[in-house]
DNA sequence: CCATTCAGTAAACAGTCGTTTGCCGAACTT
DNA sequence: AAGTTCGGCAAACGACTGTTTACTGAATGG
C-alpha cells in the first residue's frame, strides 16, 4: 500500500490523492485500506519515516568520513546525487510534501530534519574549527547545511530528467555554494 | 475569483483544489469559472504572475539600496519579513506550488525566480568586492541568495503562527547565515 | 439603433468519492 | 481443538465532482 501511494505520488499531491486511488493500483478493496491506516494523513507520516530512514543512513555516512573540508564537501555532493537517484520517489515525496497542504505531515518532516541538524551540528562541533563557537551558532550553521543539502536534492531531481549536463550544473553550483559557506565558516569570528 | 482561489490554498494545494469549490467561494455558478480560465491550472499560472510582481519590488527595493555588507543584510532581513506579514497568503501560495504537483506552476515559478537570480546577479556584479568573479560564480552566487531568500520567507511564514519569540529566532538565522556567505564571498578567490 | 461581445445563469450528464456495514477465511494462541 | 485476531471482500449510502449546453441581460461599438 506505502508502495502504490508512493507510485501514485510521482506527480500527484498527497492532498489530492484518494483512498480509493491508492487501494486501485494497491488491487486492493477500498475497505482494506483502513485496515491499515485511519486517514490518508496517516499514510503519509507512514511515508515520511519511511523516507527518511534512508536519508538517515546518508547523512551518517557523510558525517563519519572525516577529512579536509574539500574532500568532504565533494563526496557529500557525489553522495546526495546518488541517493537521489536511487530514492527518487522518496526525495520527490519529501520535497513536494515538505510545505505541501496536509499538516501532520509536514510537522512530521520538518521534526525529523530539526534531528538531522542537530547530528550535523553534534558532527560540526567536534571538528577544530568550530573552537569558540556558541551553541546557537553551530545550530544555525548545521540548519543552513541541512537546507543547502535539501535544495540540492530537489534540484537534482529535476535536473536528473533534463539530461546529464544541467546535473552537472547543479552538483557545481552545489559544490561551488558548499565551499563558500565552509569558507565564511573557517572566517566567522563570534556574534 | 483570484481572491477567491487565494483563499482556498490558504490550507489546501493547488492539485486538490476544485473547480465547484473556487466558483462557490466567489459567490458564483460553476459554469462561470470557464468564462476566464480553461483550466485550474490557468488561475495558478494567473496566481504566480499576481503573488510575483508583489515580490518583485520588495527585491528591487533591497538591491537598490546600496551600503556595507551587515546593513544591506539587516535591511533584507527586516523587508522579507515584512513582505511575509503583508503577503501571507502568496508567500504560501509560492512556498507550497513550488514544488508542488502541478506541471505548469512549478515551471513558471522557476522561471520568475530565475529572473530574480538575474536581476541579483546584475546587482552583485556592480560591487567592487565582485572583482576577478566569473559570469558562473556570480550567477552561483545569486542563486545561493536567491535560494535563502526563499527558504526565509518560508521560515517566517510558519514562525509568525508561532509567537514573536520564534520570529526573533529565524531572523537571527537569516542574519548569521547571510553574514556567513558574504564572509565566504570576500575571502574567496577564483574556483 | 442595431449587433455583438461579455459575463453570468440553471440544469443536466455520467462518474467518482469516502466511509460503514456485515461477512469470511486463514493464521495464531492457548 | 477452540477461540480470537488479522487482513481481506462486496455492496451500498449520499454527497460531491468537472464539463457542456442553451439561455439571458447588460454593456460596448459602429
Amino acid at each position: 500500500m506505502l508502495d502504490a501511494g508512493l507510485h501514485l505520488l510521482a506527480d500527484q499531491n498527497l492532498a489530492s490523492l484518494g483512498v480509493r486511488e491508492v487501494t486501485r493500483e494497491a488491487g486492493l478493496s477500498p475497505a482494506a485500506f483502513y485496515r491499515h491506516f485511519p486517514d490518508l494523513a496517516a499514510l503519509g507520516v507512514a511515508l515520511v519515516e519511511e523516507s527518511l530512514a534512508s536519508l538517515h543512513v546518508m547523512i551518517r555516512s557523510v558525517l563519519a568520513e572525516a577529512g579536509g573540508a574539500e574532500e568532504v564537501i565533494d563526496r557529500a555532493v557525489d553522495v546526495i546525487e546518488q541517493h537521489v537517484r536511487e530514492h527518487r520517489s522518496h526525495v520527490r515525496f519529501l520535497s513536494r510534501e515538505r510545505h505541501g497542504g496536509v499538516r501532520q505531515v509536514r510537522e512530521a518532516i520538518d521534526a525529523e530534519l530539526g534531528r538531522f541538524a542537530t547530528e550535523v551540528g553534534a558532527a560540526l562541533a567536534l571538528q577544530p574549527v568550530s573552537r569558540g563557537w556558541s551553541e546557537r551558532d553551530l545550530r544555525m550553521l548545521a540548519e543552513l547545511y541541512v537546507d543547502r543539502m535539501v535544495s540540492t536534492a530537489s534540484a537534482f531531481l529535476e535536473a536528473q530528467e533534463s539530461g546529464p549536463a544541467r546535473e552537472r550544473g547543479i552538483a557545481d553550483a552545489a559544490r561551488f555554494q558548499l565551499r563558500l559557506i565552509s569558507l565564511g565558516r573557517r572566517h566567522w569570528q563570534g556574534s
